[in-house]
DNA sequence: CTGTTAGCGCTTTCAA
DNA sequence: TTGAAAGCGCTAACAG
């Protein structure tokens, strides 16, 4: 809290005319204001450098012009991608954004909730750990008709709540298929941590894309990972022992689909270990389209999640609760997109 | 704002007491309150989930319990991790953060020292674009007595504002030393944007360096980048352009030592594709230490630019200020730290 | 141990 | 065209 600011009784004094004059003026209602009245006051605001006192008004209009954005911790670029793409809609609306790391732990994202919706912000978008756990925090903040939004969370559990979501099962359909109609029958999967959702969607994706192009899933293609890059250098590394080379300097697969980025990157450097090159010896796809700069190297072909505009959606959707706009229960599913960056061949005929 | 919620006259009035009791047993000041009394309110708390109204408090208290963070972007892996430093140490101290997002634009800053010092938030940490102008709004700041904590900021412009700052001259004297060091003479330089604050610095140190160990600069061993990756690209396709080799794969620099680590990958890449390997061919240092999880690859020795630290470290300050324990200019510079990465060869009597 | 009283700085009817 | 008055929900003296 500053030093002794000017409020707004120093500025009426000053000018000789009421705080609510002052108010007025200073909120651009000048409905019924003299010309020479509104200069005045206005030019003793600048001159004593009054700021009007949020919290003040916060107190009248019952608003606080500040939205919480409840996430695991910014330093992921994903949910860094995404609270920009928060900010940038509360920005355009007038609202400024608070911001709350939970690391993936209740007991943070209640104390979170708990301080936020004391009335310091106005609503809460709320993105946590992929976990499937539920915190029962939100049906607290749904009985009391607190407005809030989630991103990628409790997709089931909670029905009738506002929510922005992608469609994982779609995601990783389409990037098995995408191998697929290049002619790879043999294609190998790292999947995520099975604990967490998004990546149990995506193992989906995978088996149903098989599926449908009659393909039998073959346990050996498979390895477990964890979303971060040793995973996927150690999954790769499975994979390759479980399916020795049939001819020289040729894997038991033609392709790999990794859950995420950063696996995807393992895997890669597991291969260029073996001395196998990518795309002639194996194809890659992924998925995230991780926003690290131009430090992915190599490209990968992959599916883009779209951190920027799903925050910039849940931004707007918790808008539409707070005038009263939103249908109960309006959700948003995000539809995949590959983004080809030249990790696949075409295998057919060849 | 939620709906209809219960407010501290409700428990009052549901309990048979004053608010001064509620209040007080809401902010566990049981100084002197019957044990039957505390209960009776707290079991009225929860059956009817009364959340203070933090507003109201903010008013009495004149305190937001709230410090805003001015940056320019966080997806810039840098402030995110910084971020999390301030968060961090604000949710020890029962503090939050308000989040502002500038891209270094002079008008949004403006904008967000105006919301927050509008009592959003009791003080301000700020950093910005590196550029050389001086934002006068932190005048105001200053004249008015509104608590901030700059961050790699107006070190000249504000002697006497508290801030945190990286010896950036010393970071990059310590890289070119490294270099010395093993032996390297012929040492090329990667500049980062001259319009910036510590791309000069850098500079400076670099010239230091070579300058304590006699060694000429050679203008035909600086290259200008802008710290993207693509500029470290073009540096080092310039520097080997100029530098033709004497021998058969062998330029005219030994070592080479970029600004950052974007730019170094940048120039790494362009060796590799000139067939020269790292750190048999060409040596590299770059600066940073960038927090990109494992992707950064390859591993390059680097400056340690501590992100988190820096942030952490700020934040304090920030609350030495609010709390009236800060001399006036008090000032933190981190000092800088050589990680090794294996990409730097000896080559003294080689 | 508990309650009464007086605001915090502002917006907003309602009168003048 | 202007202003007086009534709070918003809460905390902090100060009395009982």
């Amino acid at each position: 809290m500053a030093g002794s600011k000017p409020t707004i009784k120093d500025i009426a004094r000053i000018c000789g005319v009421s705080i609510t004059t002052v108010s007025k003026v200073v909120n651009k209602k000048h409905a019924g204001i003299g010309g020479k009245t509104v200069e005045r006051v206005m030019a003793a605001v600048r001159e004593y450098g009054y700021h009007p006192n949020a919290v003040a008004r916060s107190m009248i209009t019952r608003k606080t012009l500040t939205v919480g954005l409840v996430l695991p911790d910014v330093r992921n670029p994903f949910f860094a991608e995404l609270a920009r793409g928060v900010e940038d809609v509360c920005n355009n609306r007038g609202y400024g954004c608070f911001l709350c790391n939970t690391d993936g732990d209740m007991e943070k994202e209640d104390a979170c909730v708990a301080q936020l919706r004391g009335r310091v912000a106005d609503g809460i978008l709320f993105t946590t750990q992929n976990s499937v756990e539920f915190n029962p925090v939100f049906d607290r903040l749904r009985a009391d008709g607190y407005p809030f939004c989630l991103i990628e969370r409790y997709l089931d559990a909670m029905p009738d709540a506002p929510g922005v979501y992608f469609d994982n099962v779609g995601g990783a359909r389409m990037a098995v298929r995408h191998l697929l109609d290049k002619g790879h029958r043999r294609i190998a999967f790292i999947a995520g941590p099975q604990g967490s959702v998004n990546a149990r969607l995506r193992r989906e994706g995978y088996e149903l894309a098989l599926l449908e192009a009659g393909v039998a899933p073959d346990p050996a293609l498979r390895a477990d990972g964890d979303y971060h890059y040793g995973s996927g250098h150690r999954a790769a590394d499975s994979l390759l022992a479980r399916n020795a080379a049939r001819r020289r300097k040729r894997p038991g697969f033609s392709a790999l689909f990794a859950s995420n980025d950063l696996m995807a990157l393992g895997a890669y450097q597991r291969l260029e270990e073996e001395g196998l090159r990518v795309p002639e010896d194996v194809s890659i796809v992924s998925f995230d389209n991780a926003p690290f700069p131009a430090v992915m190297r190599p490209k990968v072909t992959t599916i883009e999640l779209p951190a920027y505009a799903m925050g910039a959606r849940a931004a707007e959707m918790l808008f539409d609760v707070l005038d009263g706009r939103a249908a109960a229960g309006a959700r948003h599913v995000f539809l995949p997109k590959l983004v080809e960056k030249g990790s696949v061949r075409d295998v057919r005929e060849a």
